[in-house]
DNA sequence: TCAGAAGTGGGACATTCGACCCACTTGTTG
DNA sequence: CAACAAGTGGGTCGAATGTCCCACTTCTGA
């Protein structure tokens, strides 16, 4: 094993974890899993990290920081907002079909981290991070098609973000793709309805 | 303690880790702490179960069986169908205010269930069950109301199930009230939507 | 060059987990 | 009342977990 500064150390560890949460789950997650999928020994991690709990914090605190905004930079043209908004949630679904462990790694890390004394901050941060990156697709798709929110904009992010969980959650559950497109559609049309020609 | 034939205790075992699952979370829910809110001993549990994972397998079962239709019965007058799936939301949140750890510990036995080999088919029951009483409880709304729904009702109940789940997740996350309340009045409309005088 | 810091490896610790075993007690049945 | 099944308690097992320790190696800077 060659040397390997420690703040290197702990960026690699972060991204085994991140692999083995998604692989497995976050109860599989134990340092020694974690260790062997970043290629180390046990001693390396409490060494990088003074507890698993540190660990896990980091985990979270990147993957908010890290969640690629994968799903607003469509082409826009000159689609509708009701299609733009469609594509939207389209690619997303793309991406949970693509790597659903992935998703459902993110939900569980969420409820993990509601669950874990001190570390309720971590969840809402994720979900900030999440609203701030809906408003701002929609922010971009209502210039597009010049049109204006009837609500404020960050209570139909909320709204895109709420449908967007669900969405996940029962895809996950029964893998329907069909029941998930009339979801979108719904979705779609619905949020649509929230802007207005200005 | 007294003789208890073993099917009681197979129901005593489930509502002690019911309680166990909601107020400390699936992880904590060991056998041991199972027992001890059970106030049993350690052989009791593998005299009625043969592993923890025939408790957990029973315990969501009977989750899904008992999810009470607490959200339908709503008193219906003459309200709109707007204001009678309006009202079916907020009684739902009025539940999860009571009780977020009780939803909560339902979302993470859904993922446990995820999780788990073998067990995935009870998470698609689960779900089954939702959309049943969802579509159950529209189907009532429709016929009080004088409309019908211009999709197949099974799509709307999944729609409300999607928006009731959205909602749960990001209530539980940031507890805004409001937040929450804006989420309901745009389902509402957006379900009331769905439905056409007739 | 050489001392001290930084990093590494293997092993060990106590704890906790699910599972199990066996001797004991209590109920039931004929 | 006797015999047998049903249920109970306590102790224990092996495996896995998070954490820690210490001897060792490698790098860095004076």
């Amino acid at each position: 094993m060659p040397r390997i500064p420690a703040a290197e150390r702990r960026a690699a560890l972060v991204q085994a974890a991140l692999r083995v949460v998604a692989t497995q789950g976050v109860a599989a997650a134990t340092t020694r899993a974690i260790v062997a999928e970043a290629g180390m020994s046990l001693a390396s991690f409490h060494y990088a990290f003074s507890s698993r709990d540190e660990l896990m914090h980091e985990l979270i605190s990147f993957v908010v920081a890290h969640e690629e905004a994968a799903v607003l930079p469509g082409p826009y043209g000159d689609a509708s907002l009701r299609d733009i908004i469609r594509a939207g949630l389209q690619r997303y679904a793309d991406l949970l079909r693509a790597d659903p462990l992935r998703e459902q790694a993110m939900l569980e890390l969420t409820q993990q981290a509601l669950r874990s004394e001190g570390m309720e901050p971590l969840a809402r941060l994720q979900y900030d991070h999440y609203y701030t990156l809906a408003a701002a697709a929609l922010t971009t798709a209502a210039e597009h098609t010049g049109t204006s929110w009837i609500l404020p904009v960050e209570e139909v992010a909320r709204l895109l973000v709420v449908l967007t969980d669900g969405l996940t959650v029962s895809w996950l559950v029964d893998r329907d793709d069909a029941a998930a497109a009339s979801v979108m559609d719904f979705a779609a049309d619905a949020l649509a309805g929230l802007g207005r020609q200005s």
